[in-house]
DNA sequence: CTGAAAGCGCTTACAG
DNA sequence: CTGAAAGCGCTTACAG
């Protein structure tokens, strides 16, 4: 039996409900009234417990984070310690704790989300998904829970959000490459049903009118957010007839994978073609050659959504409901002008 | 205000306790009220409340996990992407959830243990840490908390961990260059107050005593698990007067760094120094030249630790506390033969 | 400033 | 097979 409110109000010699108010320091308790509770507490080693305090207060001091079906690509991309490392740094900040929820079936992701939402684990959550069709979203707003998503909503009526310009984004990577003298760039989308992956698709195509440059759909291809869908990818650009001279690559994982493929298949970068992908992360650096890509703030996107929520959460008044992080284009040797050779 | 099991009962006409049982099936109730029960349940979208069940039932159904203090550099390795997709893989099996608790300060540290802990926040722990001085195991002993350690503890005494033989690795690694013709192989560790590091200097030594190879102190230089550490330790290596022709890094994250080091200070990998890591993360694959590593089977070291905490919560029998994760060496371009090129 | 009482939404012996 | 009642460990109006 572990020690309760109940123990240390019989050695401290008063009630129950002073113990509460001494411990939530919300109500004016005499000092010498609380010196005796926290010598109680302290000599009992009593530490209140979360379950019942949760269950009377309507609050878990806690929040949950939602994974895409995907779950195994997620983990095995650098994107998602890093969101991590963003959220835990915000959370951390202000004591709420973090759940995490991946179910690798249809039925699993919808027991975890009723068990976190509606079986009141969590205070809010975090989406990190954002598809096309968000079956999530609906029920969150009918029951009026606090939510935001690292993404973009497909309709943005009044929802929380954390994401980058992606179409801008992808409109200065393209145009990076142009400015280089490239006329003939490919693309490598990350899976269709995901709306960053049309934002950046958007912005090479609107990058490619613009300066008056031929879009041809064979030069656009869709892979899966794993090295080897990279891999897939390029090796199916280069048997083309005709191979564009730079590709951009909508995920930094997958540009590593294009990457070996091109080592393998004897294709030299940047000499031969210019790669340039997105994300930034540690390994682009480490790269053979180091990957020239789109930084697009990934520890700023979880830190600013787990604010986002908590601000939520405590009803706290927010400037505004979404924040765009800004992006950087961040040049390496995998891009080099077909101009002058630097 | 939400639907309780009392609203159920209500439209079924039921009794509360009825509900109750239906729900948790393991009492026999008459197909015929479980059918109207299962109705009513329907009918209003009934969901039940966790908190209330974890209050009376005494469990959560969810684990926590324990990172170490330094949860900035745990974030940054993919070491951790790669423990969570095995712990989760397991979790999301048996329907359990997971808690992450990561402090930036001792205080927070401590914060976050209790509420996990003695807040009865979750039903058992894992812990991601197995340091020399390891303050929560007496804490979790003492009060027969479930928990169980990814690595070693300091004594075993009835300890659940998930370790690999790291004498045994590190061993097999240093045997490995000095069958390749080295005889002056330097070793770059990890934090020296992780038990893992003690261990991996350990089997390091006990190959060069055995094939009577000198063992030289200032061969020996200790970095944290960073890249730029891995670059530090490599620029002291190649300030001495005699350098070692292999080196051994215990994390690839810090070989990583020490082949940037290299690069950059113009040695070449592996004709002037051989190098092998620890821990085969995917990077290492990739690296330039790719890197010739130990494989701890990281994932599996998750998925283990999870099963074994869960068999100790359910209190089934465990056919051992401890698990011994295999290893094997994997050769790439980053060692080669002093005696015949291949 | 403090206490007695009711209640949060469940589960589980105890009867029947 | 089912119900009434007590209780899990807190919080919070309501009085005083």
């Amino acid at each position: 039996m572990a020690i309760t409110i109940k123990d240390v109000a019989k050695l401290a010699g008063v009630s129950p409900s002073t113990v509460s108010r001494v411990i939530s320091k919300n109500q004016k308790i005499s000092l010498e009234t609380t010196k005796k509770v926290e010598q109680a507490m302290e000599t009992l080693g009593y530490h209140p417990n979360l379950m019942a305090k949760s269950l009377v207060s309507r609050s878990t001091k806690t929040i949950g984070l939602i994974l895409p079906l995907s779950a195994e690509e997620v983990f095995l991309n650098p994107f998602f310690s890093e969101v991590l490392r963003g959220i835990n740094a915000y959370l951390n900040y202000v004591g709420f704790d973090l759940l995490m929820s991946a179910g690798s079936t249809e039925t699993e992701e919808k027991e975890a989300f009723n068990r976190l939402v509606f079986g009141g684990k969590v205070d809010g959550v975090i989406l990190l998904t954002s598809r096309e069709k968000e079956p999530m979203t609906p029920l969150l707003m009918e029951r009026n829970f606090p939510f935001v998503i690292i993404g973009r909503p497909k309709e943005e009526k009044d929802i929380f959000y954390v994401d980058n310009d992606n179409v801008k984004a992808s409109y200065d990577a393209t145009v990076h490459l142009i400015e280089q003298g490239h006329k003939r760039i490919g693309f490598v989308s990350g899976p269709r049903d995901l709306l960053v992956s049309r934002d950046r698709e958007d912005g090479y195509k609107k990058a490619l009118q613009e300066y008056g440059i031929e879009s041809r759909p064979d030069w656009i291809t869709e892979a899966k957010f794993l090295q080897e869908s990279g891999y897939n990818a390029i090796s199916f650009m280069l048997s083309l007839p005709e191979r564009p001279t730079a590709i951009i690559v909508t995920d930094d994982i997958i540009g590593l994978g294009v990457l070996k493929g091109l080592y393998e298949l004897g294709c030299k970068v940047p000499e031969e073609i210019s790669i340039v992908g997105f994300n930034n992360i540690s390994m682009s650096e480490l790269a053979t050659p180091p990957l020239t890509t789109i930084d697009i703030g990934i520890y700023q996107l979880g830190y600013t959504a787990a604010q986002l929520l908590i601000r939520q959460i405590k009803q706290e008044e927010s400037v505004s409901r979404s924040v765009i992080v800004p992006h950087r284009l961040v040049v390496r040797k995998s891009t080099t002008s077909r101009l002058l050779d630097n």
